[in-house]
DNA sequence: GCAGGAATTTGAATCGTTTCAAAAGCAGAG
DNA sequence: CTCTGCTTTTGAAACGATTCAAATTCCTGC
């Protein structure tokens, strides 16, 4: 491997020189920049990382930790956060934290070793991520939360709007007739699942109906907690036409179990999601859903942390995205006729 | 942050003792161990791994290298090699190369900057990696390619058996009386698509079935590259009454295009795909297809590429992964009596 | 109690960069 | 020709570990 000091020796140059033409950091005078730029093109040289960052305190490298990159949601976040990191010349180390505790905190004690710039997290919301990333802060580098954020978290966040994103979810139902509704909630202890309650209901108290607290079930954000729940929903007097799903997992698990209780959805049972995932299109019947898009998340994320990095120490930035309805076939009007003769 | 100087200050002993301790490259009396062990969990203290990565040329790094982590396939393979290598202390840089030549060899020259310990590649084929990887062999860094393998690829690789996988495959198919079947291959430069090509054929001749060339359409592994080259197939005559699609992404646009096309799946066409994603199990119908696992994928590629790490220098391990036949709805009887009324 | 060999421990060099104070080069004014 | 104030360039000191030869300590047997 060729190092700076090789391309010194053929500039005829000092290894100073070499760095401030490699970094543009003082004047250097045309003719010598020159050579010392051709030495490196000759041999290829790149600057070798770990010196550098261990001289500077600091490397190109984020560190990003999420529940599981096998979750249909998150590969979309990573995706958009590398391409923003990597066109401005930063890597991206992947954490899978499962949502464990222990995790979360390993990732975050380890990563600090390698000295990222900084970090992008979707909590799991049990660990103290204020203290935990404390270190990272007073080291310099920036901690951008994303998808949920950490109870009192003060830092910066990119998040859907997910409170409006299952009113409008929820306020399509009840346009379309429906009075008996239902949810599936996610793990309330995480934002993104207590916000799209919120939003449930302030569609219902818009509606002024009402909803005994057995018609909100609270789920897991996956196919098994979705299923396990609609059954339970299914059986309840009087049944509801509608559920809102709090991601679509847990749609596919309600639309799994609507089917094996000898329902049909739409036509007995509306259904909608959230995520907008590409299965949704393929489902039978295809999945209408709250579109948020995970791309976004992670590219905002990615470019919040680069102005960090480059400087910008202004206000903590809360960023929200915004969300839209995408209207499929899994939601129709409440079926009035029926209910009254059989209820 | 604390550093190995503090540890030695407060254990009372050398920077190489503690260094010794570390890493139980020396015997230390148990006493001394003790004491260092004790400072460092006082301060909480973790070795710098840019320091260590810089003295050993060498760091714990593990470099992957997927063409998108958006495309539902490779996210378990991510996964199955980060689970490995977290658990051996090691972690992965993440990088989409889109399978774009220039992307793959942009992420392959900076990866070299940061002295990974080792690369796991799902190979563009687009540039000669065995020349471009040849500083990270040089560098005693192990290379692994999965899932498909670059033309002359002679080192460590994991795939699935995928001439194996299409045989049984498209013999199903021919089980269930078809005999006018077609195929939807995959980017024909890719190994992957090859071999389960071969695979389909064989099967034809072990059953003694000709077809012409137009029905093997090579297509992009995704939905539309299955929904167009299915469009194709349907307007054939004879129409083929199955057909095996190259992976799940093809067979999902071949769904699209046999239902916009006005025909049944799989009364009319039946289906096959490959990779058993999830997704399959939602359509309409559930997919049939051949099962193989992205995780064990990955899994077994950071395993080799540990092995080789501590030292195994013995001849290149060629894994090949088993595949099963994943049997839902897609895939039915052939469609005797109304052939024979309409052609 | 001591020599000799084995087991511990130490100290210095090294990895490849950045950075900062100091040195050198340069141009213009006197 | 010298002095002054710039602009360039240099050299050495970090950064925080590992490693190897050398120094020290510890045993064991006599």
């Amino acid at each position: 491997m060729p190092n700076m000091k090789q391309i010194a020796k053929m500039a005829r140059v000092s290894l100073g020189t070499v760095s401030h033409v490699l970094n543009n950091s003082a004047g250097v005078r045309e003719p010598v920049r020159m050579r010392v730029l051709e030495a490196v093109r000759a041999v290829g040289y790149r600057p070798n990382q770990l010196a550098r960052g261990l001289r500077r305190v600091r490397t190109s490298m984020i560190g990003m930790i999420i529940p599981d990159i096998t979750n249909p949601f998150f590969p979309a976040v990573v995706r958009g956060a590398e391409d923003i990191a990597f066109s401005n010349g930063y890597r991206l180390i992947l954490c899978n934290s499962d949502n464990h505790h222990s995790k979360e905190l390993a990732h975050l004690n380890e990563l600090r070793a390698y000295l990222p710039a900084g970090l992008i997290v979707i909590p799991s919301n049990f660990s103290d991520l204020t203290a935990q990333t404390d270190v990272y802060r007073r080291a310099g580098a920036g901690v951008v939360c994303i998808d949920r954020l950490p109870t009192n978290w003060s830092g910066d966040s990119v998040t859907a709007n997910n409170e409006q994103g299952a009113y409008k979810a929820t306020r399509y139902l009840i346009q379309l007739g429906h009075t008996t509704l239902a949810t599936i909630t996610g793990p309330l202890h995480l934002t993104n699942a207590t916000d799209r309650l919120c939003g449930f209901k302030r569609a219902l108290r818009g509606a002024k109906l009402k909803l005994g607290p057995e018609y909100v079930q609270e789920a897991t954000f996956d196919k098994n907690g979705g299923y396990s729940k609609t059954a339970i929903l299914l059986r309840l007097i009087p049944r509801p036409t509608a559920i809102f799903a709090a991601n679509d997992m847990i749609a596919l698990g309600a639309l799994l179990a609507i089917r094996e209780a000898g329902l049909r959805c739409p036509e007995d049972v509306s259904l909608i999601g959230f995520d907008d995932l590409d299965l949704g299109e393929t489902t039978n019947p295809s999945l209408s859903s709250v579109s948020q898009s995970g791309y976004q998340l992670g590219a905002t994320a990615a470019d919040i942390l680069l102005s960090r990095i480059k400087g910008d120490t202004g206000p903590a930035k809360h960023i929200v995205l915004g969300t839209s309805l995408t209207i499929r076939n899994s939601a129709a009007r409440a079926p009035e006729i029926e209910r009254s003769i059989f209820q």
